[in-house]
This record gives C-alpha cells, structure tokens and sequence, in this order.
RNA sequence: GGAAGAGUGGCAGAGCUGGUUUAAUGCACCGGUCUUGAAAACCGGCGUGCCUUCACGGGCACCGGGGGUUCGAAUCCCUCCUCUUCCGCCA
C-alpha cells in the first residue's frame, strides 16, 4: 500500500508509474481522490481533536467541583459536555467513513514502479536482461515432457494424488520423492552458505498476517481457508517469515535481515483452470525455498542484485540454461517496484518454464506490515523489503527431468548427486 | 475440552476501592558534567501513530485486541486472544 505522502510528494511519478502499468488516463482520478479525502480526514480530526480535548479539561473540572462540593455547577458543566459529545459521535462517525474510503482506495493502487521496468503490456514486452547464449541441451529422439517421463520412471503419480485429495495435487513416490526431497535440502544449504537464516515457520496463518503480507483483502479467493479456526494455508513461505517483522520496529545492529525457509504452498489457483495445467506447470500444492531480505532503503537494490546472483548460482549448478527478464509494467506484480523472473528453458517442450521471481517490494508491503527501523537521526522509517523463490520445487523437477533426460535414463546434475545420494534415475 | 490466575512503555515492576498519573520507581539505553581514560556519582533525555506549527511548541489516541458504562476508565462491565498453573485427551 502506497503512503498518501508519497501521492502527495510526486503525483506525477505516480501518474506515470500507473501508465506504465497501462491504466487508462481516465482512471487516474483515483490520486486526486485519494488526496482530497486524506484532507477531509485532517480537517476532521483537527476539530474533533479540539472537542475532545475540551471535554477532557471539562472532566478534569468536574472532577475538582465534585471534590469542592459544587454540585450545581457540576451539573452544569455535564450538560455542557453531553452536547460536546453529540458533536463528537458525528465527527467521529464520518471520520470513519472517510478512513474506509480512502484505506479502500489506497488499496486500489498498484506499487510505484521502478524507473528501469520497461513498459509494455504483455509478457513479450518483458526485457530480457540475461539470455542464454549457450547450445540447448541436445535431447535423444522421442525425448517426453516431464509429465510421461514422470511417469515412465514411476517419480510422480497424479493419478493416486486425484484420489487421495484431488486434481493438483501431486503425490510423489520413490526416486521422484527422493530428489524432491534432495532439491529442499541443496536450496536451503544454498541459502544458508550464502548467509541467510533458516526459518520453519507454520503453514498456517491467522488474519493479520494475510493482511500484512497483502493476500487479503485482494487475493482472497487465492488462499485455502480453515473457517473453524479461522486460519489460511500459506501460498507462499513469503507469508509466515515476512510477517516475523510485522509491528517491528528494527535497530540498527538487526540488518541485514536475511531469512530463507522451506515450506510447502498451498494455493487454490481459482479461475486459472485450463490454461497451462498440464503436469507440474500449475498445482495447488508445491514445495518452495523461499529466500526474504528486510533492508533499508540505500541498500535494497544492491541487494536485489544479489538475490539474483544467488539464484543464477543454483540454476547453473543444477545445469539448467535459463534467462532472465525485467517484467515489463503490464506484466509485474501488483505490490512489486521491480521483478525478475527466472525462465529455464525446456528443450523438451521447446519453451521457457517460470522457475522464479525476485521483487523488490520497497516500502509497499512495510507499510502495510508496519516493518519501520530507525534511521540515524533517530528517525522511524519504512524498510524495504525483498523476495525471491530459490527455487520453487515443482518446476524445476519439470525442467530437471526434461532437459537432463538422456537414452539411459534421467542423469542427476552432479551438484545434487551428494543429496540424492543417486545420479540416474532409470 | 474443563477450572483458576494473569496480560502495563526495551526489560523489571507499581497503580487496578474510577478524578494532580502529564502512567510511579528501578534497570538498560543516549547525551552532558567530573576524570589522563574508564567506572562510580550527579544532571538531562529516553514509546508509537495521527493532527497542528516556518520553528519552539501544542493537541488527540493508545496500559493484550474489540465493544460498553461514565462528565471522567490502566482501574468497572461484556467479548475475543494470549500466557501460567491444575485436570482431561493425545502424537
């Protein structure tokens, strides 16, 4: 959620940055809007700051004439106050409905981009920032989509995970669960020798967290929800460990926040049925390793580049040949000033998979969290925050088992054969 | 799931028979005096959000969350949450 100060400051980049994302002109209204009622809200709090404090001097002095024994004017002095009060329940009654307009509004406008994202509607306007100028791999004739190879080596029955749950819910088995298991186990030693902490944090969040992370109110239809308890599964360990910082305000020797953990997500994918669902390509159940920085503003886009560096290592040890692109303002999320994506290219479907997203939220999710640190004059600012998947398990199994796939079978890269313990699955 | 007790500022901890409490006091922390330096001592500062002011400053709200009673609530009432102890059940 944007600040009304940051509307206030520069409406014109604001502007701008909503044309990039393809707004239509006539909906810039909204900014204009958003300011007209954060002065009602001042205007209104200034004079029902001034009748409450009226009435608390008047309490103060019925206090001291109550003690002298003046009833009457005591008395007096509540009539006084009971019309005072009258005034009040109004104001505060379109004080309120003020707030809700604009928190609704405010909900309403997307991230500022950065100025680097290149416009465009479409993920072919993307910017391709990293191609892969290597050879593709070079693949035996008759070479399968990960959903047959899957198959044919007994790693993934959709079938059995259709029965014991439903459609999107793979249940891998043998060898195809080993080397999920294998993958969690390398990402997360990644993440660690690269200094992040390793968080397991629950899978289930409560209300507040949805709120803060920004999955409600919006993408509400996105979450499984437990309504007995009241809680949502997490589509995303982003969740959970972002939330750690909700309602924080961070000292200096607390940076750099860097927190990584693995977790299954859950997300109910509604309305996306038929497009792209096809083996692991979309699921409602996968496992990811999830790597979120808090930073402070000065350094949130060094550390951007990091992250990316970070996962560029891992897809080269895992010897895959991927890109990456600078999500173009049609294209980019929602709460994001700046995304890459990672694609992995499978030479056996001939197209590039998703495999990761880094963003630099800047301040848009802290200021809904309320993740402030102090700066060095003591002041309290908003963090940054930042995250990436290294990596999301139920693709890169896909791009794995497509482009390693060889006449003999399918050969482990040999940075991962020391966790699977296994380097051909045959 | 049942019973009892408790939730106060970074921590500890008073207030909880409603009205000089602007939330005492101690510790921690920051600045200063003193000192060659440090410690001690002393002096001052020390929560968050919002409104207002060029500024100094002033105002409002917040004592687990929400709601209520009252002229006035940390204090009384309702409700939810959390923690502790005991009982029950259980991996």
């Amino acid at each position: 959620m944007l600040l009304v100060k940051q509307i206030r400051e520069d409406i014109d980049k604001v502007k701008a940055s909503l044309l990039k994302r393809n707004w239509k002109e006539e909906n810039l209204g909204v900014l204009d809007e958003i300011l007209s009622l954060d002065d009602q809200r001042k205007k209104l709090q200034t004079d029902n700051d001034s009748n409450l404090s009226l009435v608390n001097k008047a309490s103060k002095e019925i206090g001291m004439l109550m003690k002298n024994g003046e009833k009457d004017q005591a008395e007096a002095k509540k009539t006084q106050v009971a019309d005072l009060k009258a005034t009040i329940k109004v104001a505060e009654e379109s004080m309120q409905k003020v707030n809700t307009q604009l928190t609704e509004l405010l909900l309403s406008v997307p991230n500022i981009t950065h100025p680097s994202v290149p416009s465009g509607n479409t993920d072919e306007d993307n910017e391709v920032t990293k191609d892969w100028t290597e050879a593709f791999p070079t693949l035996p004739e008759g070479a399968l989509p990960h959903w047959d190879l899957a198959k044919k080596y007994n790693l993934i029955d959709f079938e059995l995970g259709v029965k014991v749950t439903g459609a999107g819910f793979p249940l891998f088995r043998g060898k195809g669960a080993r080397l999920e298991r294998a993958l969690i186990n390398f990402f997360l030693d990644e993440a660690h020798a690269a200094g992040y902490e390793e968080i397991i944090p629950p899978l289930l969040v409560n209300e507040d967290s949805a709120r803060g992370t920004g999955q409600l109110p919006d993408k509400e239809g996105q979450m499984y929800y437990v309504t007995k308890d009241d809680l949502y599964l997490i589509p995303t360990a982003e969740v959970p460990i972002t939330n750690i910082y909700r309602n924080v305000i961070l000292k200096d020797q607390d940076f750099p926040i860097k927190l990584t953990g693995y977790t299954p997500c859950f997300r109910r994918e509604a309305g996306s049925y038929g497009s792209d669902v096809k083996g692991l390509n979309r699921v409602h159940q996968f496992d990811k390793v999830e790597i979120v920085q808090i930073r402070k503003p000065e350094d949130s886009y060094a550390v951007l580049e990091e992250m990316v560096k970070h996962v560029e290592g891992i897809l080269t040890k895992l010897e895959l040949p991927y890109r990456i692109l600078r999500l173009c303002g049609g294209d980019i999320g929602f709460t994001s000033a700046l995304t890459y994506d990672f694609e992995v290219f499978s030479a056996a479907q001939q197209k590039w998979l998703e495999v990761s997203s880094v963003s630099n939220f800047e301040t848009f999710q802290s200021n809904r969290l309320k993740c402030r640190y102090k700066d060095e004059n003591g002041k309290t600012q908003l963090a940054h925050t930042l995250n990436g998947s290294a990596l999301a398990l139920a693709r890169i199994i896909a791009s794995l088992l497509e482009n390693h796939q060889t006449e003999n079978g399918i050969k482990i890269p040999a940075a991962l054969v020391p966790y699977t313990k296994f380097d051909l699955i045959d």
